[in-house]
RNA sequence: GCCCUCGUAGCUCAGGGGAUAGAGCGACGGCCUCCGGAGCCGUGUGCACAGGUUCGAAUCCUGUCGAGGGCGCCA
């Protein structure tokens, strides 16, 4: 439709000798201005040398007389936008498109061409569970992951699991002192789980660290299954080393004259690299830094896959320059490396900030979290804002207000819609005749559906969202941002709870070919809401 | 001191060059002989400040103020 707004635009246009480079279109804010605008009037006049609002109603002339098809009207207002009033055939069209191609391929894009993207998220210690630091980035990681998806890229999802670094050796030494009752290592690792996890150590251990860190990945892994966020691939750092490539990259690194010793230290030169001074790759008692087998990973992930994305903590911000500074020292093209970073999440509890430390072990775990508020509510809430936004979550009022926590408000929307065909297969069943198809089986919208009855403006609102979805997915996903879903999801339950509301769908008092026409839309709404929960990586619930 | 992000309604946040800036919550007032009331409808206040760019700025640029995060041979 807009492709085809375009070009007429732009035939219109060049009959006046005007060229435009890109013809925007986009949805007036208040539907008194129409369906569609465009500003192509305003931003050439000077081009056209007379007043945008003169050029406008040429224009408007021009394609009225064009006749274009799904068109009401063009129409000029304010300073020169000129203004498309579509027909309500195009918006009862979506039905159509959406029964037709259905939850798999209704709003699927191709333009990801088959990219293969490797997108990376929490990637957390292998420490101790997931704590709700790390929650953003789970929820926001997983939701791009199924748009990308959508959207026609190759995606494999990835967790790094850092199990080679100080830490981890921390946390075993850690584990040991609680077992002996001796007193914890300087910046040791403190909590209640430590102290659990402590008294299942017996003899039979021979390799600590080895069994921390696989009762932390199993504890994580099963936090992350109530979470329904899988990964294709957990890639242990202790395999860089232990193959020797972290070996010889520091060799070909030195070689190269890209690395050098000082102070009893291997540095690597990334000042020469846009970095802001040059980085630690060994340090002067032989172990690595945490940066050198990251090079190795990501050289690694640059052989699998066309482009990376890495999902990080604000709290690592700095790192990105270090990061693609020493990507590029390896002579890595830096372009196919794009770096997301999440702001911090303030939790609030009984009105007062929940402090997260890790250093006092003083943390919520993501386990806690669903516990309290549900799996599909964590996910939810932290889906809603962008990966920018400071945010703060009220944990009581989530718990408590069903509109603060607008995931059952969706979810209720998606509910009402099952139900509302369950109750139609039934009056079928009963043998009324015509019969209402067969429930979420309904082939609805086939031949002899008469779409033109939805006219009224709750099933019209409707409609205009379902076929607003393909665009909200690409915009979601060119600028990395989930969020936008959701909103689109909130804005669609709205509109099927007014619709409920105003437009009763069966009934001795509604006709029945209406009865058939709102089946049909009501099956297009829950398939487009079934969409979105799924992008957003929540459940779909038939019943409550 | 330097770097990143943010500052929009009483609260939590959308909107990121277009026309009269939105939503939820909270507050107040309506709607159940109704396919599930976890619902629907109505009522109010606001773009931190100052310059600049533009036909047009909440949006882009500069500065000031304020908030969060970061500036390790931690990860």
């Amino acid at each position: 439709m807009q492709d085809t707004l375009r070009q007429a635009i732009s035939d219109a246009l060049a009959r006046f000798g005007l060229v435009a480079g890109e013809i925007a279109l986009e949805q007036p804010a208040r539907r008194a201005h129409g369906d569609l605008s465009s500003n192509v009037a305003l931003t050439l006049a000077k081009q056209a040398q007379q007043p945008p609002r003169q050029l406008a109603e040429s224009l408007a002339q021009q394609l009225n007389s064009a006749e274009l098809s799904h068109v009401e009207s063009v129409e000029v207002a304010g300073p020169g936008f000129v203004n498309f009033r579509l027909s309500d055939s195009w918006w009862q069209s979506v039905v159509e498109d959406v029964l037709t191609l259905g939850v798999d391929n209704y709003a699927r894009l191709d333009f990801g061409q088959g990219i293969k993207v490797n997108l990376e998220f929490i990637s957390a210690n292998p420490t101790g569970p997931l704590h709700a630091g790390h929650a953003r980035g789970a929820a926001f990681g997983d939701a791009l992951a199924q748009i990308l998806k959508r959207c026609g890229y190759d995606v494999s999802t990835e967790f790094y699991v850092n199990d080679q670094g100080r830490q981890l050796k921390l946390f075993a030494e850690s584990l040991r002192a609680v077992k002996d009752g001796t007193p914890l290592p300087e910046d040791g690792y403190r909590g209640d789980y430590v102290v659990e996890w402590a008294q299942e150590l017996n003899d039979e251990v021979d390799d600590l660290r080895r069994w921390a860190r696989d009762k932390s990945l199993a504890d994580q892994q099963q936090t992350l299954s109530k979470l329904s966020i899988s990964f294709d691939r957990w890639f242990n750092e202790s395999e860089l080393v232990e193959t020797g490539r972290v070996h010889a990259l520091l060799e070909e690194l030195l070689a190269q004259d890209k690395a050098y010793e000082k102070d009893g230290a291997t540095w690597l030169r990334v000042s020469h690299y846009g970095d802001s001074q040059d980085r630690v790759l060994v340090k002067s008692n032989g172990d690595l830094t945490y940066l050198t087998p990251d090079i190795a990973y990501h050289a690694d992930k640059l052989s699998r896959a066309d482009q990376l994305i890495d999902i990080w903590g604000a709290d690592h911000h700095d790192y990105v320059t270090r990061l693609k500074s020493a990507l590029a020292a390896i002579g890595e093209d830096t372009s196919r490396v794009e770096i997301i970073t999440c702001q911090i999440v303030k939790l609030m509890r009984a009105g007062t900030e929940v402090k997260l430390s890790k250093r006092t072990g003083d943390l919520i775990s993501i386990d806690e979290l669903i516990e309290d508020i549900s799996s599909d509510a964590t996910k939810f809430a932290y889906l809603q804002q962008t990966p920018d936004s400071h945010l703060t979550i009220d944990l009581d009022v989530l718990r408590e207000s069903s509109m603060e926590n607008p995931v059952y408000y969706v979810q209720y929307a998606h509910v009402r819609a099952c139900a509302i065909l369950r109750q139609a297969a039934q009056l079928g069943a009963a043998g009324s005749g015509a019969g209402a198809g067969g429930g979420t089986e309904t082939e609805a919208g086939g031949s002899g559906t008469r779409l033109e009855l939805l006219n009224h403006e709750r099933e019209l609102e409707l409609m205009r969202l379902m076929r607003n979805l393909p665009d909200e997915l690409q915009t979601a996903c060119t600028a990395r941002t989930p969020h936008r879903i959701v909103a689109w999801l909130k804005e669609l339950a709205s509109a099927f709870h007014g619709f409920y509301h105003d437009c009763r769908v069966t009934g001795n008092d509604v006709p029945e070919e209406l009865t058939q026409a709102r089946l049909s839309l009501v099956k297009a709404a829950q398939i487009c809401l079934a969409i979105g929960l799924h992008l957003a990586g929540v459940s779909t619930p038939e019943r409550m």
